[in-house]
DNA sequence: TCTCAACCTG
DNA sequence: CAGGTTGAGA
């Protein structure tokens, strides 16, 4: 996964665009921020203006269209999808709303107004009225906060002008309902109703003219073609900002493969349009008693709601060029490579999107989640080895505590009580071997017994693991009765009496939490105490393993490991010493143990495999003793008798010495 | 007869 | 490392 691009997908579609992008596509401006009419304060109704000056072409359809503009982008008003519903179309709803008054019947958009004004003397009006809001000045622009004070083009002015033009129309209204006065203009003061009522009039055919220049500005800009605009008209948008054909017809140039979920898009779109034409919210039918305020709002609504589909068909249609062209630079590939990432990009920001976004977002930066975090089952990870050869070295560790564990959440997998209550069992009641006092610094205090075995390893692991997670099981089944539920189901019970209680519980493997079993740290301890008794008695077991709940079978697996010690020692001595006398050593005197010996270093890596523990020069003596008695005996033939080696174990075993008290604890290893 | 440790095997 | 066997000792 790619996180800069998608993280920059993320960020581009709502912040900072390069600055020649900028400048060029006039993306800025259709920055979800930017619609909201809390933060954009001042516009310019000039710089419309300026723009709408510009533009070289002019439909000869342009007059006969007026008045379809506001009817179609009420209609389409509601296209925007739920990604990029923002403030600017919701105040266009508001207006709608406020329009929406009991007697207004619906009005079906496809019949024309009946007072559709065309006259000359409209005309003359409508030149006036634009002069007017062309006169509207524009103050310096407090910048919305958090957004970047880069020159910006002067798409965003045009937006901002909009805006303001937007504001300063819907003020009257606002000032209306809330002070609950008559209908009235704030603006100019006028007289008669019937006089405001045509200068409104006019006022909004100027708009729907400007807008319609703007489209065409629009359509120019972004060079589509004439046929295109008029297959638009022609279906009846012809005043809307609303141009599927375009916005599919980029993306199928730029990244081919319609994608589904865009479509789906698009089809909400039309069925949104569908629905608002059918409710009809503009009608110019509504010549009521308030018919001044009538074209008021359906002037401020229709210059909103126009531009604000014309801003949001340029974000739609525009930002991915422009964050295609930005990824691109980032990534620095070449053009080819482009059409790639654009598909990436170009996903529509879907629910499910922006959670896979944001998924893919965190796993890749390894996000750690606090110890809320209770997906447990996918958090295990492969722990590093443990300090000793054996099979429990291939078991998991988790390497970071349980809050600490890399995120890879699922949105939608809800936490299951067993789940949570594995965490709690696992971490929960017993801190396990932490800290050995008696350990030198950079021992490997980390791994906590219950953590070290692994759910999702259990079934790889190596026998005696399983076996001791039996144990375990076993006597946690034995001791935990309020814990039967908590039961491995696919380990081999060793006593039968708890097989069937093991196979009845399929949560048995949480038992592994409990430190009533033996655990790989258990043995880890056991080994290293070996180099202190070779042979301990069961009291000293008991005293050692202190949250060890014993029993016969937890004793038994025990003693087991020590015999299986004592093996290994006394058949490494017993080859070391056969090897010496090969060697042609002479003097029992010349058999010493030390730390350099190659015997020691057999017994260490048994016994202390990460050799994190300093082993007592004792255990040296010991060993150099045992050696020098096979070698006599081996030097002597005593070998020959099937029974040799009892005098030397019997022997050896009076060597032990005192386990130290740092092991009684339960968490030293 | 039971327990324990060594031994053997996997 | 564990399971099974064996033999010595109590």
């Amino acid at each position: 996964m790619n996180l800069s691009l998608s993280d920059q997908s993320m960020h581009t579609s709502s912040e900072g665009y390069p600055e020649e992008e900028k400048g060029e596509l006039l993306h800025p401006c259709f920055r979800r921020s930017m619609y909201d009419d809390s933060l954009t304060t001042y516009s310019n109704g000039s710089i419309i203006s300026q723009l709408l000056r510009k533009t070289i072409q002019s439909k000869r359809v342009l007059e006969d269209n007026l008045f379809y503009l506001p009817a179609t982008t009420v209609s389409s008003s509601t296209m925007a999808d739920s990604s990029q519903e923002d403030q600017s179309s919701n105040s266009s709803k508001e207006s709608m709303v406020e329009l929406a008054s009991p007697g207004s019947h619906p009005s079906v958009t496809a019949s024309p107004p009946a007072d559709r004004p065309l006259n000359e003397h409209h005309q003359a009006k409508r030149a006036r009225v634009e002069n007017i809001i062309r006169g509207m000045a524009g103050s310096p622009n407090a910048r919305v906060p958090g957004e970047g004070e880069r020159s910006e083009a002067d798409g965003r002015d045009a937006r901002e002008a909009y805006r303001e033009n937007k504001r300063k129309q819907r003020l009257p209204q606002h000032q209306e309902h809330s002070l609950g006065g008559g209908p009235g203009v704030s603006r100019g003061g006028s007289g008669s109703k019937e006089e405001e009522c045509q200068r409104l009039k006019e006022q909004l055919q100027t708009m729907q003219r400007l807008l319609r220049q703007l489209q065409e500005k629009f359509f120019q800009v972004y060079n589509l073609s004439d046929s295109e605009q008029e297959d638009r008209e022609e279906v009846g948008l012809a005043g809307s900002m609303e141009c599927e054909e375009p916005f599919q017809g980029s993306d199928s140039e730029l990244h081919g493969d319609q994608d589904s979920d865009f479509e789906k898009r698009t089809d909400s779109v039309k069925a949104g349009r569908r629905g608002a034409v059918n409710g009809g919210h503009f009608s110019f039918h509504k010549e009521g008693k308030n018919l001044p305020e009538t074209l008021k709002h359906e002037l401020s609504r229709a210059v909103s709601e126009s531009v604000d589909l014309v801003f949001k068909k340029f974000s739609s249609t525009l930002s991915p060029q422009l964050q295609m062209g930005q990824v691109a630079a980032h990534v620095n590939i070449g053009p080819e490579k482009k059409t790639q990432i654009l598909c990436v990009q170009e996903q529509p920001l879907t629910e499910e999107s922006m959670k896979t976004r944001a998924l893919e977002y965190y796993e890749s930066a390894e996000v750690q989640i606090p110890e809320d975090q209770t997906e447990a089952l996918s958090l295990v990870v492969r722990k590093p080895p443990l300090n000793h050869p054996n099979s429990v070295n291939q078991a998991v560790k988790r390497p970071y505590p349980v809050h600490q564990a890399p995120f890879q959440f699922s949105y939608s997998a809800p936490l299951h009580e067993n789940q949570i209550l594995e965490h709690l069992l696992k971490y929960g009641p017993h801190g396990n071997f932490g800290s050995l006092p008696c350990l030198p610094p950079g021992v490997d205090r980390s791994s906590p017994d219950s953590v070290d075995l692994p759910w999702d390893t259990l079934s790889a692991r190596p026998k005696v693991s399983s076996t001791q997670m039996v144990h375990h099981a076993r006597s946690t089944a034995l001791g935990q009765v309020a814990m039967d539920s908590l039961c491995l189901p696919h380990v081999k019970m060793e006593c039968g009496d708890l097989q069937s209680l093991a196979e009845r519980n399929p949560y048995m493997s949480l038992n592994i939490s409990f430190q009533e079993g033996l655990t790989p740290n258990h043995l880890k301890k056991a080994k290293l105490m070996f180099f202190y008794t070779r042979y301990p008695s069961s009291n000293v077991l008991k005293t050692f393993f202190p949250d060890v709940k014993f029993n016969r079978c937890i004793t038994s697996q025990l003693i087991k490991w020590f015999s299986n010690f004592r093996e290994f020692y006394y058949i490494q001595m017993e080859k070391f010493a056969r090897q010496a006398i090969v060697d042609g050593v002479n003097s029992v005197t010349d058999m010493s143990v030390t730390r350099d010996s190659e015997l020691f270093r057999a017994l260490n890596m048994h016994y202390n495999k990460a050799n994190d523990f300093q082993v007592p020069d004792r255990f040296l003596e010991v060993a150099e003793i045992t050696l020098q008695e096979f070698f006599n005996a081996i030097s002597m033939t005593k070998d020959t008798d099937p029974s040799w080696k009892k005098a030397i174990y019997k022997v050896i075993c009076k060597l032990d010495s005192d386990v130290p008290d740092e092991f009684k604890s339960s968490n030293c290893v």
